[in-house]
DNA sequence: CGAATAGTGTCTCTCAGACAGTATGAA
DNA sequence: TTCATACTGTCTGAGAGACACTATTCG
């Protein structure tokens, strides 16, 4: 405390010239990830298990400590896991929450910051770089599995930012791919916000905000082909009524 | 990065008790606090003048390190911080954002949680336990001044969360004292809100929402005397179209 | 033709917006 | 009576919800 008792300094360079940044305790400070996606009309979250200690075994979130060096910022170092993860470089990424308190985490006094990622489906190669194995688990099996740390809660979190922005904004263009059905988009929407539209307003809705562009090309399965669409939204969409 | 390699451990228990937290370089943790009110039809941010380095005298935001000890949670933290300030105990609480990048402070890299908080106007003490003089600064004047860190990039962020959020939910009634006339609340909706609103649809949604209790009580100022009324909510509240 | 899916027409009901009109106090 | 502010009545238009209807493919 005698250090950085800064009273006895006489300008701001004396003082950060002395500053010792390990006087201080300071708590653990991690950036965790909730990556989800749609395989075939399911949700699914990215999740590693972890090769080592603490929670050695378990099924944790893809993420870790800030990298002080490499990293930039906060938003850099969930880029960075996300990457290294995924392959994937500029998806749909929002922060959700910091949670901190001494009990999350069996090393000590922990801080971690929340991001969710949303992506279309792409193939996790099965290990990273640290040899975790990595995959996409079903939100019914996040249900059954125990989880590192707080992670389960962590993920129920982000759950429930992303069902509930889903509901009044565009983000959920983010899990399709560049081309799609309108049909399709609605049932990512419904899966997404787990509540089903009506298909008429949702069309009317998608047309009113011109938040689609028709393609001359079309997409048979059975039925009626259905016209194919590309996102036009160049900035973050808000509806004025949720869906 | 000898002591923390885990691989050599049979146990959690055994890596537990070889950890040293110390190890890895981890950034400067805070809780920086954006505490909103309203005086007299005008918006108010609470700022304190810093009595030491970095960025002695200036205006900044109440905030500060955890304490690792008492807080058991980063939550607590900036309760303790804003009692310490405002005297305040039970306010409306909310996290905005965490920032964290290695610019953003002299002292290195680091990283802030940022809460905004809405109170009902209190007196400031004018000064608090470290001698710091503690003050309600005014929007107009928060342009105007120059602050410490990126405090005036929180304050925006806290600003632009709290209009959006007034905008959907109830929580523009934490600024009213217990009793208030539909007037006053619809003032302060519109203050928070940065937006006007007609009277009639106001009062409308506020009975249809039934947010609020009438009292047997008029305020009488200019002109007819005004119905007082009570908040009545228990749950937050949030409208299904904004206002 | 029927099954399956895509896409439209249109009625109804809710509710925000606008704004004029009425009520009740003080000077 | 005038003024200031509180409060209400009521018309209009936008648009969500419901749901039946038509369209286009495959077998």
């Amino acid at each position: 405390m005698t250090l950085n008792n800064n009273m006895n300094y006489k300008s701001e360079k004396e003082f950060l010239n002395q500053y010792d940044a390990k006087e201080f305790e300071s708590p653990l400070v991690t950036v965790d990830l909730c990556i989800f996606t749609l395989i075939e009309n399911d949700l699914k979250v990215l999740m590693v298990k972890r090769s080592s200690f603490p929670e050695k075994g378990k099924l944790a979130l893809p993420g870790g400590f800030i990298d002080l060096n490499s990293d930039s910022s906060i938003e850099e170092t969930a880029l960075r896991k996300l990457l290294n993860k995924t392959g994937v470089k500029s998806p749909y990424l929002e922060q959700v929450s910091t949670i901190g308190n001494k009990s999350r985490d069996p090393r000590g006094w922990s801080v971690t910051t929340l991001y969710f990622a949303l992506l279309p489906y792409v193939d996790v190669i099965g290990a990273n770089e640290f040899g975790d194995e990595v995959k996409w688990l079903s939100m019914e099996d996040v249900a059954i599995n125990s989880m590192a740390f707080d992670h389960k809660e962590l993920i129920h979190l982000a759950r429930k930012r992303l069902s509930n922005k889903v509901s009044y904004t565009d983000i959920g263009f983010h899990v399709l791919p560049q081309k799609f059905t309108l049909s399709q988009l609605q049932k990512a929407f419904e899966i997404l916000m787990d509540h089903k539209l009506e298909k008429k307003s949702f069309r009317r809705r998608m047309m009113a905000a011109d938040l689609v562009q028709e393609l001359d090309e079309v997409s048979a399965e059975r039925g009626r082909p259905a016209a194919l669409y590309q996102a036009k939204s160049k900035q973050p969409y808000f509806f004025a009524r949720s869906l």
